[in-house]
DNA sequence: TAACTTACCGTAAACGTTTACGGTAATTAC
DNA sequence: GTAATTACCGTAAACGTTTACGGTAAGTTA
């Protein structure tokens, strides 16, 4: 692999200075019509790329370059947390450059590692399961660049954050299916050292515990969720294994909108009604789960506007000293049919 | 606004020179502590961030940028192209930036520009319906950067592109259609300059040729269905108008699976039974359409596949001179409950 | 005391461009 | 034939960093 070409290697090859072959190539005036035709001929046998690097430089305009990691990007909320970080990015002329964590932790440092040496002017992440605040994230400090930090939590992590409160939200969809007068209400949940899984779950015993109703731990299956696709089928088999109890619960809280479809293709394999012999509540509010039937109960979860708020608070913390942006979103309780027996009604 | 603080600034207010202040801001060696406290404390008070284009020019550490324009970034099809894309960037330590058109040429153009400003060495582009090839295109491909055009296809378009063989997609469709017993198939398209929604009418009008079946306009209704939001209802409000035809079709093939899920959800609300009273295809293959029911028969649209194909024919151009790369995928048909009456089974 | 080490700091080149400015030769104007 | 213009090209500075190298003063060693 030969050195990239630059203006030089062109210039002296041909005898002319750098200035003409930047004139050739820039289309500017003052040049033969001859010189420029070798130089852009030459220029294409050497296969020049200018660096793009040293025009911004001398130009000195900086396009503001903002990146942004997510740990997986064809997944709705994500994907709509990254439209809600664009769309206020283009009013402020920004760029946003993406990367895609998969919850691999070597894969994020790398991702950030590149980022810096791109020349970012910040960074929004939702960080993979794993991710480690000491090597990923201080480093960045260090440089002083500003950081968001959306969707999941770093423990005791004091700086900037877009999140939602998990546990309220869980605690709301809970306490609504004991509204409902379904008592012996299972959780399948996911196993997860940031805050998403544990919050959700810690909502859910906070609930119960706050009425008076006693955990049991068979009513609780964790699971490794990060693979939307499998996401549903660990919904099915965590279901099964529930109805394989002596005494299997009225109605289930699942940790995301994929895992209650797994739930509700279990019920109808099954001949399980929900939510008559069955309640059951998501989380999320994917596209779906208004059109799945029962059409499915689910916590509100709005990605765009806590994309818009992680970009403005990017925005905020670069202008400013220090100071710290911090959002916890509650969440809304979308009521549909799979949480309210039609007797109720 | 002041300019912004550079090392010069902070050595001249110090009279140290420029070396040392970089020395302390990188904690390197050779500087005393009490000149370091100095720096950083003046660093701090002056808000200094570090110029990245210098740095990385300096140390020569150049990431390869590859611009990504998307019509909608939180599609599922789109943001699946995206992750394409951005599996093969990782392999090759590209940085992908991206940029939401909106289906909105000034918006796309804007993009564009700001992209070539930052200095990408490509661009992947799914073009905005409107989109503008003399003016949004050429002007790159002029800057000699190469461009790869995806799902979408300009018209007479001569450069390198993936798609998708929509034409055939839709030919095999209406032909399952016709070879399960449905005979009045209907179409909800979507009005569209660009490939997508003509090749999909034009394959469905061959397949009815073809089976020597007369073209019935009023079996034709199109729509905008950029925003996604929207195409359920609009798939919903096709439906009742083709139900208040005098001669109702017995079968119809939707443009794309929020398309057709409308028309299941108007199916339901009026006790029409898919498969038995309509047959139903869709096209995407998004998630949802295995999961509602009936189990909604649909193209599969490989979006991972195109997106790293659509990267590697960028790469490929970026060291080939002048090559052409185009790939058009086919695509296959899968079948599920929505359009095999149960009498067939 | 002479030689050597250490701690600290500055000079200047380099990264790959763009561009203001000046210069030469040829052409045109008068 | 001189002056002015034009066409073409090069020199060098600049963008904001990093870093190899050298230098000085103080401390250390023998």
């Amino acid at each position: 692999m030969s050195k990239r070409t630059k203006l030089k290697d062109i210039a002296d090859r041909l005898g002319v200075s750098i200035t003409t072959v930047s004139r050739a190539l820039n289309n500017k005036a003052d040049i033969n019509d001859e010189t420029k035709r070798e130089i852009l001929e030459l220029a294409r046998q050497l296969e020049y790329r200018p660096n793009s690097l040293a025009i911004s430089l001398r130009r000195n305009n900086t396009v503001p370059l903002v990146g942004v990691i997510l740990p997986i990007i064809n997944h709705y909320f994500f994907a709509t947390v990254l439209k809600g970080i664009m769309s206020k990015a283009h009013l402020h002329n920004s760029l946003i450059i993406v990367g895609e964590s998969l919850q691999d932790e070597k894969k994020e440092k790398k991702i950030l590692n590149q980022f810096m040496d791109q020349g970012v002017s910040g960074i929004i992440i939702a960080p993979a399961r794993n991710s480690n605040f000491e090597e990923n994230i201080i480093p960045i400090l260090h440089k002083r660049i500003p950081v968001v930090v959306i969707d999941r939590m770093y423990d005791n992590y004091k700086g900037n954050y877009v999140l939602t409160n998990d546990y309220n939200a869980a605690h709301k969809a809970v306490q609504h299916l004991l509204d409902n007068g379904y008592k012996k209400i299972a959780h399948i949940g996911s196993v997860d050292d940031k805050s998403i899984g544990t919050e959700r779950k810690r909502g859910y015993i906070a609930a119960l515990h706050q009425a008076k109703i006693d955990i049991n731990e068979d009513y609780i299956i964790l699971n490794d969720i990060d693979n939307p696709d499998l996401a549903i089928e660990k919904g099915f088999n965590a279901t099964a294994k529930l109805f394989e109890l002596p005494n299997p619960p009225d109605a289930i809280f699942a940790v995301t909108d994929d895992v209650a479809i797994g739930v509700i293709e279990y019920a109808k394999e099954n001949n399980i009604s929900i939510p008559d012999d069955l309640g059951l509540v998501g989380f999320s509010n994917a596209k779906m789960s208004n059109y799945i039937r029962p059409r499915l109960t689910t916590i509100e979860q709005n990605g765009f506007a806590m994309g818009q708020l992680a970009f403005d608070f990017f925005n905020k913390a670069s202008s400013s000293n220090g100071e710290v942006f911090q959002k916890s979103f509650e969440l809304n309780l979308i009521v549909r049919e799979s949480s309210v027996q039609k007797s109720e009604v």
